[in-house]
DNA sequence: AATTAAATTTAGACAAATCTAAAAATAATA
DNA sequence: TATTATTTTTAGATTTGTCTAAATTTAATT
C-alpha cells in the first residue's frame, strides 16, 4: 500500500509525540500539524481503516506495528537527507529541516539505500538524532542534558533539543556545535546558569535555557 | 506564487510538447499525462487564470513567458537530479527518470543551486539532454541522428532518443553509452542497418531502429 | 453531586483534482 | 454543401483534505 504526503506527515507526528506518553491526543496532533482538531479526527478514522494505528473515540491514538514501521522509514529518510544536505552540500544545520520535510516523502527505496551507502551509513543526523537503519533499528545515544553534567567531567556535545534558527544563532556565536568538547566549571544557583570551558578558549557562562537545549556524552 | 505538483507536471508536459508544434492540443496533453481530456480542460482554465499560459476554447494552448520560466526551472531540477543519481549514487540511466519525476518538485531554490555546484555545473544529463542554467539558458547540442552520420567520420554518442528499459538493455549489451566513440563503416539499403566500429572492438551491425535512437556529434 | 470548563467528535460546506456521459464545436469526407 | 467523425468542452459526481459551528463526551471545580 502507498500513502499520501499528508498521511505520512500524520504518522510521523504521532510517532514523535508518542515517545513522551504512550498515547497521543487529538489536540496535540492538531497543534503539531498546524491544523484543526476536527481535521485530525477525520484523518484518524481514515488511518485506522488503513490499520496504521489503533484509535477509539475520545481515547487518543497509538501507532500499530505497521504504523511504527512506516514512521521509522520516514524518519530514516528525513535524517539521511539532513545529513546529506549538511555533509555533502554544505548547508547549515538550521537550514535543512524544512527541505528534509519535503525530501522525506520521495518514495524510491533504492534511492534511500544508495544515499545511505554514499554517506557511509551515518548513525546520527546533524542535530544528533539517531538515524534508523533499513530495519528500523537505531543506535541508542546515552546522552544526558548538559544541565545534569557533573563538574570537571570532559564531555562532547551530541545533540540539540530544538532546531530553531534562534538556537543556532546563539550556538554559532558561542562556537558550539555537534562534537564540541567542553566541561562544566561552575554552576550558579541564583539563575541556574553554568560556566563551561572549551579547549583553548576562555571559560564563559551560558544560561539555564541554553544548557537545557544541549545534550552531551561523557568522553 | 507557488504551484502544486500537478500544476507543475502540466506546465512541464506543455513545455515538452510545445517544442514540436507551437501550440498543444487537449488530447495530446491528456495522452502525455495519462489523464482524460475533460480533466485537461479544467486544469487549462485554472492555469490561464494564473497567467502561466494563453488558452482559448478549442484553440489549443501555449505557455506564457512566465510559464516557460517555470517549466525551465522544473526541467533544470529534473535533469540535475538525474545527473546526481547516475554520477553520484551510481544508478543506471534507465532507473533515474521516475525518481527525478518526484525530485523535480522539491521547492528549495538553495538546494538546486548547491546541488548544481556540487555536481560541477554539468551541461548535459545522463540521456544527453541539456540542463538549463539558473537563468534558463541551455547549451545547444548540435548532434545529429546516427542514421545520418557519414561513413568513416569519427563521432561521439551524445544522446538517446528514448529512455526505455528495452533500449538501455540493448545498449548495455552492445557496450554503447553516452561518450562512446564510433564510426560508421557501411550501410545496408536492404534493411537500413548500419555497420559501426568502436575502437579496440570488432565492427558490428545495428538495426535502423537502434541507429535512429542514437544521437552523435562529429569529433 | 451539580455545574462549569475543556477536549473531542459530528454535521455540513468547500476547494482541488479527477472521472463519465452528454452536448457543442471543429475537421474530414462524401 | 451536407453529413459524419473527431476533438473539445460542459454538466454533474466523486475523492481527499480541510474548515467552522454546533453537539457530545470527559475532566475539573465548586
Ligand atoms: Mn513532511
Ligand atoms: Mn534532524
Ligand atoms: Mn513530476
Ligand atoms: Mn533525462
Amino acid at each position: 500500500m502507498s500513502f499520501s504526503i499528508t498521511e505520512e506527515n500524520y504518522i510521523k507526528a504521532i510517532f514523535h509525540l508518542q515517545h513522551a506518553e504512550g498515547t497521543v491526543s487529538t489536540n496535540e496532533l492538531a497543534a503539531e500539524l498546524h491544523t484543526k482538531a476536527a481535521s485530525v479526527t477525520d484523518m484518524l478514522k481514515k488511518l485506522k481503516t488503513k490499520k496504521l494505528l489503533s484509535y477509539e473515540k475520545y481515547k487518543g491514538v497509538r501507532l500499530s506495528a505497521e504504523g511504527k514501521k512506516l514512521a521509522l522509514g520516514i524518519v530514516r529518510k528525513h535524517r539521511l537527507w539532513e545529513y546529506f544536505l549538511v555533509d555533502t552540500l554544505q548547508f547549515g544545520w538550521d537550514e535543512v529541516h524544512e527541505v528534509a520535510e519535503e525530501l522525506e516523502h520521495i518514495s524510491s527505496k533504492k534511492l534511500v539505500e544508495k544515499l545511505d551507502a554514499f554517506l557511509g551509513h551515518p548513525k546520527f543526523d546533524p542535530h544528533g538524532d539517531p538515524i534508523p537503519d533499513s530495519n528500523g533499528k537505531m543506535a541508542v545515544q546515552q546522552h544526558i542534558n548538559l544541565i545534569d553534567l557533573s563538574i570537571n567531567k570532559m564531555a562532547e556535545v551530541t545533540g540539540v533539543g530544538s532546531q530553531s534558527t534562534e538556537l543556532l544563532e546563539l550556538l554559532k556565536h558561542k562556537n558550539i556545535g555537534i562534537g564540541t568538547r567542553l566541561e562544566v566549571k561552575k554552576t550558579f544557583s541564583f539563575d541556574h546558569s553554568i560556566e563551561i570551558k572549551i579547549k583553548n578558549q576562555n571559560a564563559f557562562t551560558i544560561s539555564q535555557q541554553l544548557a537545557q537545549a544541549l545534550f552531551v556524552k561523557i568522553v
